[in-house]
DNA sequence: CACCACCCCTGGACGC
DNA sequence: TGCGTCCAGGGGTGGT
């Protein structure tokens, strides 16, 4: 399930690979999965790939159409719970015909030869094209609230103050904060030490100070990591992360808190699975 | 506007 | 071995 550190080794090893290529044939082999148009030039057909963006678990790949560099072009990637993005260079699919990876939605072709891949079994995740990038951040971005590596505690401070909700549910709202997901959320409340079901409005400066340094040292840390890969998330090369090894309470319901000992509690808060220590995580906070 | 329940979807875990 | 059932979960949508 990529996150924000998911998605950002996504982003990074796909630079590598396609920034500066020119795309040279789209092949679009489930139509739903794409929204807006989903014509060959509009999927970036005949464009140098200018750069791969992030914002929160978004990616988006900027191109400029090669015929005529004013025209730009945008394609918007949410890879969603299963989703994958991954640049298969020429000398890897070897020379027959490999069996084809199911769940392949969109493959692009580069000028060298490479191949971009989106696959994505349950298709929670999608495509979005677009004109250039500000209808990209028109109409996609903009509803996001700002980036989790980004954010200062004073606009937390303002979303928090006026909303009736938990911790947990806001943080997992995009348009308040983009990029956390369910591991982060449940990692990053036990590094500071909230209960998920803490009222937002209760939250002090202080507090959300203390908690957008916390956020910003585990998405660094898992980022530098790889990601997590839970179950079965690679990065744009098919390499897994390892960030998983160092998760404190997410997937350890149950098993001992590394702090206190005492077991792990689960729980469903906002209708998600949530895993936080009762101990070290009490409600009312210390 | 704010919030929530519901639904989308597949593969893996588990029980028989 | 094989089949049925349940569950995970991001986020869009529609209802309250």
């Amino acid at each position: 399930m990529p996150e924000l550190p998911e998605v950002e080794n996504v982003r990074r090893s796909l630079s590598d690979a396609l920034v500066g290529r020119t795309v040279e044939s789209v092949r679009v082999r489930r139509r739903d999965v794409v929204h807006g148009s989903a014509r060959p030039p509009d999927l970036l057909r005949g464009c140098r790939i200018r750069s791969v963006r992030r914002h929160g678990k978004q990616l988006a790949l900027m191109g400029a159409a090669a015929h005529d560099r004013q025209v730009d072009r945008c394609v918007c990637v949410h890879l969603g719970m299963s989703g994958s993005l991954q640049a298969v260079p020429a000398h890897r699919r070897g020379g027959g015909p490999a069996r084809p990876v199911p769940h392949t939605h969109v493959t692009w072709t580069l000028d060298d030869g490479t191949q971009v891949r989106f696959v994505d079994p349950r298709r929670f995740g999608g495509i979005w094209t677009f004109a250039d990038s500000n209808e990209l951040v028109q109409h996609r971005w903009r509803a996001l609230g700002e980036d989790a590596l980004v954010i200062r505690p004073g606009s937390l401070l303002q979303s928090f103050q006026r909303t009736q909700r938990a911790l947990k549910p806001a943080l997992l709202d995009q348009n308040l904060v983009a990029g956390l997901g369910n591991i982060y959320v449940d990692e990053l409340l036990f590094n500071c030490r909230l209960h998920p079901l803490t009222p937002c409005r209760t939250l002090t400066l202080n507090r959300i100070q203390a908690l957008v340094r916390c956020m910003r040292q585990l998405l660094h840390r898992a980022t530098r990591c790889g990601g997590s890969t839970v179950r079965d998330y690679v990065d744009g090369h098919g390499r897994p992360g390892h960030f998983q090894n160092a998760h404190q309470v997410y997937g350890r319901a149950g098993q001992s808190c590394v702090r206190c000992r005492k077991p792990l509690r689960r729980q469903i808060v906002a209708g998600r699975g949530t895993v936080f220590c009762p101990g070290c995580q009490a409600l009312g906070g210390r």
